[in-house]
DNA sequence: GATCGCATGTAAGTGGTTACATGATTTA
DNA sequence: TAAATCATGTAACCACTTACATGCGATC
């Protein structure tokens, strides 16, 4: 049975993409996966060292001149056995925490200007998702028929886009709702 | 400055609601903003113990026959203040996780079949999430017009539809695309 | 001369969850 | 008679995050 922490296997997930050191781990979340998971360094570089431990990757070390050693790990078939299990495993039902509708919820003991604000905020941060959106699309489109594995990458990007325009056709609803209500 | 710990917020704004137990939160919670929050009672009593050091919040003894003693909460003056603190500033940018894109994104190590009963078991459960939330609406849309209060309600949820919405389609759009694919 | 990118790591702290304990009452 | 509802709590554990430390080379 695999362990109930998600971070592991996508870790793992992602030396199965190709071999890789703590730091591109890191680069390969903000560029790739980014509309739906983060990683930090303080959980990936222990992690990577149980891995190690475990016999789920192995590391070379690449010396490199005038920058410090890259320690570039691979899965091994241990590794990948491990992350198969876990993508056997029916997902577990998520448990939500969104922060903004939280505090939107309540807003009524703020001003509604500052309800309004909140969600101009929210929207310009949805405007700048959307365009990393559309270049990934155009990006993963042209060869999403070249392998299931690319059609999933793809497959995935699009429900961040389905997401995303439903947040920002919220928002529209949102501030026209707010902005006809009548002061108090 | 506030703490960055939402959870906080959240069960003072509920208490904001109206004076409740931890039971009531709990209950509370799962009936009206479960579609995204979540709260256990090893958070949940621990918490409101601290409101009371804190002067957050204030207590006072239901005596019952035959069950054990209900502790009801009332938010104070302090508490209010310190939730409307929270929710004057901007939200921080969620740091997403979800551990069923991260399931898929990698399914191309397990068969075909496996990625579709993956998402039809996910639409399934969007299928019981629209129930409950047509029966929100229903509910909220009436008296969304009574208070600002009671909009921001309405809206919360809204959005929650509009999510829905979107992976619905996805899911409708994901299933086609896998079962037309090839076998490999 | 400051900051950014490259690259690795750790220690302390945070923000929880899980599992357990208790026990009467009501419903299936 | 088993399970669910009511009701409160804690202790152990977990999965991280934050902040810090190091240090060279390139860019602004």
């Amino acid at each position: 049975m695999a362990k109930g922490n998600a971070s592991r296997y996508v870790l793992l997930g992602l030396l199965d993409w190709e071999p890789m050191s703590g730091y591109d781990i890191k680069k390969t979340v903000e560029k790739t996966i980014r509309d739906f998971w983060h990683e930090s360094y303080g959980n990936i570089y222990p992690t990577l060292k149980k891995f190690l431990a475990e016999g789920l990757a192995k590391k070379t070390v690449e010396r490199q001149q005038g920058r410090p050693d890259r320690i570039v790990y691979q899965i091994t078939a241990a590794g990948r056995r491990e992350l198969v299990d876990w993508l056997e495993e029916p997902p577990r039902p998520q448990r939500a925490r969104d922060e903004f509708l939280a505090k939107f919820i309540f807003g009524y003991l703020v001003p509604r200007q500052t309800n309004i604000e909140q969600i101009e905020h929210y929207r310009r941060k949805l405007d700048e998702r959307l365009e990393w959106y559309r270049e990934m699309e155009a990006l993963l489109k042209r060869d999403r028929l070249q392998s299931r594995k690319k059609l999933l990458e793809y497959l995935t990007l699009r429900q961040g886009g389905y997401v995303l325009e439903g947040h920002l056709r919220w928002c529209e609803e949102a501030l026209s709702a707010l902005r006809d209500y009548p002061d108090e």
